[in-house]
DNA sequence: AAAAATAACTTATAACATAACGTAATTGTG
DNA sequence: CACAATTACGTTATGTTATAAGTTATTTTT
């Protein structure tokens, strides 16, 4: 089944990788360039949701950026704590909060297939240097 | 202080209030050119930045929509549950999850203030017919 | 009435994302 | 091995979302 062995995810998961924090997917396109000058945009971004689907990357909404996944185990939900000032974001998982949002929504019937929860704020660094801009 | 009485931000409230579902900024532009047929994207995105600060509307990140506030008392968080069948955008606000969720992140020296937490999966209408495309 | 403050208008463009269709590579099956 | 099936990737074009920067207008304060 025509994969080029997946090369091109391969590169975007590296490239994610490389770096602590997001990346758009122009960020990605940017670095890719430099070795494969001719790259579009729906390559990246269709690479982008399938490593998102295999819980490789993370798409960080509040961004429109993308991670790689810190944690080994995917498939996992994820909180991500996101500082506004230095860009810094942490990946968390908390199996029980899930738990419990799913409870929150089950009560009206709803079935939750997917999490998105990301918190806004100051890292450590940041909220003890006395506030951002 | 020259502020036309608020008179655009009553208007998208309105507007947003109108509808059930969630509007990007573009469908609140497309409602609001029959009234004012020269408003442009300038205009809406900041009146709906003024009015999600107040609390009274809520950007949905993972739809890059809004939706006006279910709830009087504001400035709260909410839980989003968003079916991916039918549109449907659930509001709740569970104040001790939040707590949780902050204590997740303040193991780490974080310090919360925004909150995005939007379920995706299937509200009981669409649970109950068997699923979705 | 002048100054201060904020909201809105305007123009232009930046940034993000996908539709639609074509091509290439790998694997399983006959 | 040939060939269909499948999936990744390429290509072109365009659609959608969002903001920068500078101007104008309105209302309140002084």
């Amino acid at each position: 089944m025509g994969k080029r062995s997946n090369e091109m995810q391969s590169q975007i998961l590296e490239v994610l990788r490389c770096h602590r924090g997001p990346l758009s997917a122009y960020d990605v396109i940017g670095e890719l360039r430099q070795v494969s000058p001719k790259i579009a945009p729906p390559t990246v971004y269709r690479a982008l949701e399938t490593l998102a689907g295999r819980g490789l990357v993370h798409r960080l909404e509040s961004l429109k950026a993308f991670i790689a996944c810190r944690y080994a185990e995917r498939q996992h939900a994820s909180i991500f704590a996101i500082c506004d000032n230095c860009g810094a974001v942490e990946e968390s998982s908390a199996p029980d909060l899930f738990k419990g949002l799913s409870r929150v929504a089950g009560q009206s019937g709803f079935t939750v297939t997917r999490h998105v929860v990301e918190l806004h704020g100051l890292c450590s660094l940041c909220g003890a240097r006395g506030m951002p801009a």
